[in-house]
DNA sequence: TCAGGGTTTTTTGTTGACAATAATAGGGTC
DNA sequence: GACCCTATTATTGTCAACAAAAAACCCTGA
């Protein structure tokens, strides 16, 4: 049960980081259809903060809402999914050719420790796959702010990467392929420790590439309905 | 001045287009500080649908807001607005072959007209940078919904386009290159009409790098201090 | 039994008043 | 004269009541 977390700033903020989680872990089902005073109820919240959170979780698209009709979340078919990766696809390159350039050694050091505690991970928890995607999740973040572009990680940790979340959840994207995307991992940051941009951007693009298709085999195996 | 245009359907829709457009427009200045009380008489508004919209642009990165402190215009430095083209290079050079591969013919005509309309408007209004901008940004926006991908459409039109034309509208991006800019519109367009989606991209990404060394070279020179 | 229209009810949109917080200005002290 | 502390003030954050609109329901008539 995804709670307040740290003590946001306004009860607005509060009411926008409870409802957010609450879409990405599934709590609030995609084409659920719920009204105000029961979310006020389920979050202790007024709809004064309540109706400022829903505008801005609307505005990045993660609940739809028609006036006097109600708030809706939003429910992503599986074509708009993969919309999403070949997004990624050209998004991340360019944040990984930026990290190339820009990021200090430092954070490179530490993009490599992270990796190890993946493979640590990896290792142990065989198959418990939320914290595979969780670590997933963190290497992509770190490579996001690495790039120094304010805008660019604002648009994939603020927007994409919700969405993304949203379905990590309940497929756990990278399962059955958690060494294969280790390695990925591992050739990105060896290209950016190289200074190497284009490299980077090249890798980048084809890690992504390789988890959209994962993907689009599991639609067509039926695996995945959404 | 830009009025509060069609009817919104809600209050709060009318004070988000009303205060983004005072923002695009520059009738809100960057670094500007407003209180919500001016921002309520100067709009006809109360707060409560006033902070709605509030909150919409905030997570749009076109305001910041400080908790008991107001809201102020983001102002976007120079370097960051060079990263803005960063991404328009990576995203719309996407959307340009998505947008080969699914354009209707149809389309793909009335798309050819722009560009005719555009050729006139050149010739007609030499030097109105301010109907050249319109009319490139008319040009991208077609591209960016014929690319059929809902979510790559709403990130360029509703996030990037909002920020790059609050430059535009002091700056006229593409002045002095007008003709140039046309040429290469009109490549992208026999690329995505020869169904060249790879060339399409190629085309896309080279215009708005283009477009972007333009920027640099001007803030070298000094004729433009952001 | 089904369709249409009107009424009720629920839910959203809006408003103005109240409370809390931070910026500011003034006074006192070092 | 400069600095710090305090009190004021203005502004934001929050709340609960009111108005409007849409959805649901029931009743009537064919």
């Amino acid at each position: 049960m995804a709670e307040a977390t740290l003590q946001s700033q306004t009860r607005a903020d509060e009411a926008f980081d409870c409802l957010q989680t609450a879409i990405v872990t599934g709590e609030l089902a995609p084409g659920e259809k719920i009204g105000e005073v029961e979310l006020c109820s389920r979050f202790n919240l007024t709809r004064g903060p309540l109706r400022e959170a829903l505008g801005r979780l609307e505005s990045r698209g993660l609940l739809v809402r028609r006036p006097h009709a109600g708030v809706k979340v939003v429910s992503v078919s599986a074509a708009e999914l993969l919309e999403l990766y070949r997004i990624r696809e050209v998004m991340e390159g360019l944040a990984a050719r930026q990290a190339a350039e820009r990021m200090t050694d430092e954070e490179i050091a530490e993009l490599q420790a992270t990796l190890d505690s993946h493979e640590r991970m990896i290792e142990q928890a065989q198959g418990q796959a939320y914290y595979q995607a969780e670590g997933d999740y963190d290497f992509h973040h770190r490579i996001a702010t690495g790039s120094r572009n304010a805008k660019l990680a604002q648009m994939l940790l603020g927007d994409l990467y919700y969405m993304v979340r949203m379905y990590r959840y309940r497929l756990s994207t990278s399962a059955g392929r958690p060494h294969l995307a280790l390695r990925e991992h591992r050739r990105i940051v060896e290209a950016i420790a190289q200074r190497d941009g284009e490299l980077a951007e090249f890798l980048m693009k084809r890690h992504i590439n390789a988890a959209r298709i994962n993907i689009e085999k599991k639609i067509e195996e039926g695996v995945l309905t959404i």
